[in-house]
Parts: C-alpha cells; structure tokens; sequence
DNA sequence: TCGATCTGCTGCTAAAAAGGACCCAGCCTA
DNA sequence: TAGGCTGGGTCCTTTTTAGCAGCAGATCGA
C-alpha cells in the first residue's frame, strides 16, 4: 500500500531519531524523507518533529499522529490478512514476544503445528520481558506476548492463562532426585543456581524464600536458563524453570523433579495481545491453538 | 491528506454504486478513478468490486476495506482534531443525527451555547430513526446520535442518558387546560393526533392505550411535530410530544400539560456514540456538554 | 429485433508528485 | 577552531496521476 508508506516514514524517523538514519534503514535519500515528512507536516498544519542539531524528536502532535499512524500499518496489514483468508490461502506473519522459557520448547512445537496446517504464515519471534512486551505490543511491533510475569498492565488484554509450577532441575545423579517431590528447604543446603533478579522464577523464590525466613545466596546467577541447565548437569547445584520450560525429552545428564512452594503453587503465564486491537487472522488463529493448549493443560 | 483519498474515493464508489456518478461526485473523470480503484486491488491483490453491466457492488473483500477505510478517515479527521485542539483553537466539524424533537429548541440551544465558547465548531445536524442513526455511526457519517428510542443496539455506546416525560399539547382554549396534570384517559375523548407509528412517543402512547384495554383512533397521523403542533392549535384536537421538544416559550395559542402514564413514567433519551470509537475533540467535548445537561436536568 | 443508453475499461498525452544527487548553513563536540 | 553531525534547499529524473476520447459489452424500451 504506497499510500501509508509515509506512515512507515514517520514511524521509523521517529524511531530512529534522525531523518539520516531513518533514510538509510529505509533505503532512500534523507532529503526525500525530509520533504515527504515536511510535505505531510504541511498538509496537517503543524509541526510533528521538534528539530535539533543532533536529530529530531517528535513533539506532542507527532505523538498523537504516530501512535494513529501505526495502528492504521497494523490495521492495513490485518486488512490484507483478512483478505487472504477469504481466499482461502490464508498467509501473512505472526509476530510474537515471549519470555525465555518459551524458546526452547513450547514456541517451536506449537509454531510446527501451526504451519503444518498452514504453511504460508511466517512467524517472527522475539525474547522480552514484561515491560519490553508491552512497548512491543503498543508499538505494534508484536501481536502477541507470552509472558510469565505478574504484570497485568492497563494495556495488556490477557487472551489465556495457565498456571506454571516450578521444577528443580539437577544432574541426574543428584542425591535429591530420589525424592519425587521437593520443597525450598530440601534444596537451599545445596549450591543454587539461580535467575537473575528481574525474572519472575528467581521473584518466586526469592518470596518463598523470605517465607522460610532465610535469603537465597546462589553461586551463579545467569539470565539464560540454556546455561543454567548445562551448568547444572555437571555440578552438585540445583537450578530452577517453569514447567513450559523443560523438554518432554530428559536433557542428558539432567533429572527435574516438582517444588512445592507455599506462597505460591506457581506463577501464571499469560498470553496476551494490545487492549481493543484486532488481531490479522492468522495471529489470532494461532492464539486460539496456544489458547486451546493452554485449557487442555490445566 | 491526499494519501487516504483513495479511502474517500473507495468509499464514494461503494455508496454510489457506480465509477461513474462517484466520479461525478468526485470531481474527476470516471477513467482516473477506475484506474486508482484498479491499482488498489492490484496492491491489495484482490478485486474490491464485482462489476456488472449496471455499476459496480462491493465484494466481501471490499466490505472488509470500506469498513477499515472509513473508520481510518474518520480517525485521521479526529486526529487532526486533536492536533487543532493542542494548538489552542479547537476546530472541527461535528456531526449530529437526531430525533425530530430534537430540532426546534435542544440542540439549537445547544449549539449555540457551545459555539459561544469556540467559535471555531461547524455543526451538521441531521434527523433520523434509530435504525438510520446506528447506520449513520457505522458508516461515520456522524459522530453522535442523540436518540429517543428503546432501541439499544449493540453498535452503540451509550454517554449520557435522560428520562423524558410525555406532555399533551393542545389549543390554549381547550377545556383540559383546567386540569394540571392528565392522563391518557382523559384525552381519549377527544381528537387525537399522534405521531405515525414506528415513532417512540406513539409506541409508548399505544402501550397506555393497551394498558387501558383500548386502542388509540387518531384523526391526524403525521411524522411532523410541528404539523401536530399547529393543528392541534386551531381545533379541540390533543398532541402529545416529549419533553425536550417543548419550547420553554409557549407558542401562540397552545398550552401544554404533563401525561402521567403508567406503563412507563417517560421513554429515555440516549446520547450516543458508535461502540469504541474515540470521538473528535469537538464532538467529545460537545457531548459532554450535553451529558451534563442532561445530568441537570434530572 | 434493433437502437439508444447505460456500464466499466483502455490507449494516449499532459501535468503533478515523488525520489535522487548534491550542496549549504547551523550546531555540537572534541 | 576543525570536523562531523544535523536538517533543509535546489535541480533534475523518474514515477504516478489526471484528463480526453473512444472501445466493447450489457441492459432496457420501443
């Protein structure tokens, strides 16, 4: 559609914060963005950008118009997408933000699902976490989120929802794989291997924790959950993930077992899109299959 | 905005069933417009219209465009609204569909009230039904409808919501003008003239009658009120109009007097809007105007 | 049955808009 | 003060759009 291009103009300039930069991610001289945006600022009688000397920044009506401007892409794109599914084919690109643990295991079976039956959605998959999801959604840059997180923003409309326990993971010959079920107190003697801070595992923890009156003091403290389950298959220490998480299949040299928390028998994993907004059809069938997964689970 | 002409263009053709009066209304010869109708469905890789020999209809696919391409319009119009009302002046057109009693003393005083505070405010002001108004909202032909009507479509959203009692009206000489306060079986007596049938004021006037175990014989049928107004004026004839169409200065000749009816002390007058639509700065701001109005009023 | 009259559509030409290359002046930083 | 940014201006080419005249086909009425 050549004529909302300028809104993908304005968009990326806004972005970029540089008609320069804009220009070259866009592939086109500065000075005919420059006009095309001056040309529009001129058709909508004011300024959208306040200029300076090291870039350009949008002022309150550019606000306004940007934030019109990338819903209206977004519509467009769910427009067209609409289309093909009354031709039958249904096509386009399903863009997704999603916390860390989806990465492994849960996205891709669920996406090779999906595209065993239709083949021509392409997907795009990104790792955030809560409020990088948000921005993501908001800016249209995702139609979906799957976060595990307890954030239940004013902009986040929850689709489905599934309550996630957490598992210890340890090496297979771990003492403490021959109880079935464990609890904080059997694996704090134990070196931790932790989440670090911000991830809502480690918050879980960290509640359960101060419950039992005591601080986790973990000898490593990693953001990638692919590290700590290596970590812990050659090592004595215990580390921890939500179930969505784990692979069916036994990772070698790796045992899971439950853990009981008391605050909590487990976080939630919500998947969520844009309050109000209209998914393209392939974005919301595809919710419909992780909604289904999600119900079958419980 | 030159790159949503295309929307208008769309959109024009859809209503007037052909390339050629939509042209003419347009403005512009029928082949450039074919041919702009043209390249949108090659980008969009789909035709928008079925063709035949005696003009053009939409095909679903263009169902689904016109509808996006209608709000878009409507969005970049409040858009510029909102950039108008940042700068100060708050400009702008408002469109108003309405019941007829509308007309003669609410919304003129209305207007003029709030084009005392900014000057800058066209209105349009057109009548209709309550099925015309919902069609009017969708297509974004208006922006508020304001609606005496049990009808609660789920197109609408209601703002603002008002009780309105039915008056009689009759000859200022017209022997019920002793009584302060009538009820319908003091009228049956006498002429009738009523409202035509689908209107609110008439259904509502014909529930009492039930309720009475009678029917309502009217020897005038009008839809004008103010046809109903002048006769009943010059004959022994009683009328019967809401609240909020009574002038506060009496017209010559004519008293009114409050109906007092059982089944339902006065139908609801519904400000309204189209259902998650965000409305122009001026029409926001003139409905809530009206909304506190009719607060007052209670 | 046969025109008259619609319809959408298509070459062709002219005008207008958009894009590209280049240069300039102003501002910030080092 | 020099160098590297920035946005903006100018000239030219390319692309897009509008207008004109005319086409074939369908519809309707005499």
């Amino acid at each position: 559609m050549r004529n909302i291009l300028i809104y993908k103009y304005i968009d990326v300039t806004a972005r970029a914060g540089s008609v320069r930069k804009a220009a070259e991610i866009l592939s086109i001289t500065p000075s005919s963005l420059n006009r095309r945006i001056q040309s529009l600022e001129l058709e909508l009688d004011t300024p959208l950008f306040e200029r300076h000397a090291k870039g350009v920044r949008l002022n309150p009506a550019g606000e306004h118009a940007v934030h019109v401007f990338r819903r209206h892409i977004a519509e467009i794109a769910e427009l067209k997408s609409r289309i093909e599914d009354l031709k039958g084919a249904r096509r386009g690109t399903v863009s997704i933000v999603c916390s860390q643990s989806l990465l492994p295991t849960f996205l891709p079976k669920q996406i090779q699902a999906y595209r065993d039956e239709f083949p021509g959605v392409e997907f795009r998959v990104h790792m955030a976490d809560g409020e990088a999801a948000e921005h993501a959604l908001i800016t249209y840059d995702a139609d979906l989120a799957i976060i595990y997180s307890p954030l239940a923003m004013e902009n986040f409309e929850t689709i489905a929802t599934i309550r996630q326990p957490v598992f210890a993971i340890m090496s297979a010959s771990h003492k403490l794989t021959k109880k079935k079920k464990l609890r904080l107190s059997d694996c704090i003697d134990y070196p931790l291997a932790l989440p670090k801070i911000p991830y809502a595992v480690r918050n879980l923890l960290d509640l359960e924790a101060k419950r039992l009156n005591t601080t986790l003091r973990p000898i490593v403290e990693t953001e990638s959950y692919i590290f700590l389950r290596n970590y812990v298959a050659s090592s004595n220490a215990i580390g921890f993930e939500i179930e969505v998480g784990l692979s069916q299949d036994v990772i070698d040299g790796t045992a899971v077992r439950p853990l009981d928390l008391r605050v909590n028998d487990g976080g939630l994993l919500h998947l969520a899109q844009l309050r109000g907004r209209s998914l393209p059809v392939g974005a919301a069938k595809f919710a419909e299959q992780i909604a289904t997964s999600f119900a079958s689970d419980t």
